[in-house]
DNA sequence: TCATGTTCTTGACACCGTGTCAAATATTTT
DNA sequence: AAAATATTTGACACGGTGTCAAGAACATGA
């Protein structure tokens, strides 16, 4: 066996972070394999294509961002919690990968909008998880608010309609890029569902 | 001059209509071009560039959408334009180009998902100004149904988060495809912005 | 040490899509 | 009828994805 010449989890790192900034059909092998100092075939050969490669960077940035979504959910009262998810998620996709930022360009995976601009069911599927697994936190958040008070509500109808905003606000953000409006359109949300702040 | 031995809406309707079933990245101008019984070249010719032929089919597109949104929203009471207008949000990306019905697949513009994902600013813009022209839309309603005493909150506000909403649910269809729940999370929105059905 | 097998790498190739261009063509105008 | 003008047509360049065969690097067994 000849051994591998270049580091797997580098190069997946290095790929998302070209989609990511590039979006999916703006990247392409060959800038990866430049930016990796990797040859592009060899590429190919280690995750068979694109699609295959983008699959495997985006389920290691979903494990990162999860984590990083709990530990948001998992502070306070339920209000700074639900405050706290909202301000992480727009800052995601306003800024970059979760733990090292990526300062000027907007993703656009969050919306799932790799499907029919150039991807298949496999990364719609894969999106479809990240939203339902997202979606669980916050409705096991809502449920534990529930138990101490803090929300009298259908925790799951109010965890669809939060998980709902979070993804249109992904849109708002790639139309128009004002994350002032974005903040607020966040804190109206959860005025909504919690109930106007001073009552 | 040499007339034209096509018909420039023909040519709008047929690219619009790929464009919408299989996406911009997935639609070629050789598609559209066959389907049109035109040469490709002269596609180039009459519209310049695919991303300029998307636009002017978008902008016809945006066009009978906002014009079908605004008839949603002006029969009778404030709740059911409300639920007349996330009714037809949801048909009209589930289903097709509004007017002809196009069963099977849903679109993607609507997210405006076409930037970054193959198209560049102009396509952005357009988004963007669509999904202005709908908030000014339900922004309007509400004011108006503020003003009846059917709503009292911020007109501003609401039609924000009405629209965040409704371009996450174009999300969540993409991702999942369940239309009952969409339907359920617009009735839940529908009832947090002017409180519960029953009170 | 050397041969062998396995895996990775490398470069060439086919294919498709976008976009450009010049030559040919069809009308209208003079 | 000739000139002017816009459209059509086909050839071309370019870049991207994906495939393949041949070469290269290592592990193992003799």
């Amino acid at each position: 066996m000849r051994p591998r010449e270049f580091d797997h989890d580098d190069v997946l790192r290095i790929a998302f972070d070209q989609f990511w900034r590039k979006g999916v059909r703006g990247t392409s092998l060959s800038d990866i394999a430049r930016d990796a100092g990797v040859q592009r075939g060899s590429l190919y050969n280690a995750f068979g294509s694109k699609e295959a490669l983008f699959l495997q960077a985006y389920e290691r940035y979903a494990g990162d961002y999860l984590i990083a979504l709990q530990k948001a959910l998992s502070a306070g009262s339920l209000r700074k919690r639900l405050t706290a998810f909202l301000d992480l998620t727009i800052t995601n996709f306003r800024s970059g990968i979760p733990p090292r930022g990526c300062p000027t360009t907007r993703g656009l995976m969050e919306l799932g909008a790799a499907e029919g601009e150039g991807l298949d069911d496999d990364a719609r599927q894969a999106f479809a998880n990240l939203v339902s697994r997202i979606t669980a936190l916050v409705q096991d958040t809502l449920s534990a608010g529930a138990e101490r008070g803090e929300f009298n509500g259908n925790p799951a109808a109010a965890a669809l309609h939060i998980i709902t905003v979070t993804r249109g606000l992904a849109v708002l953000e790639r139309a128009f890029g004002d994350e002032p409006q974005l903040r607020k359109i966040a804190a109206h949300t959860i005025d909504l569902v919690l109930g106007k702040k001073g009552s």
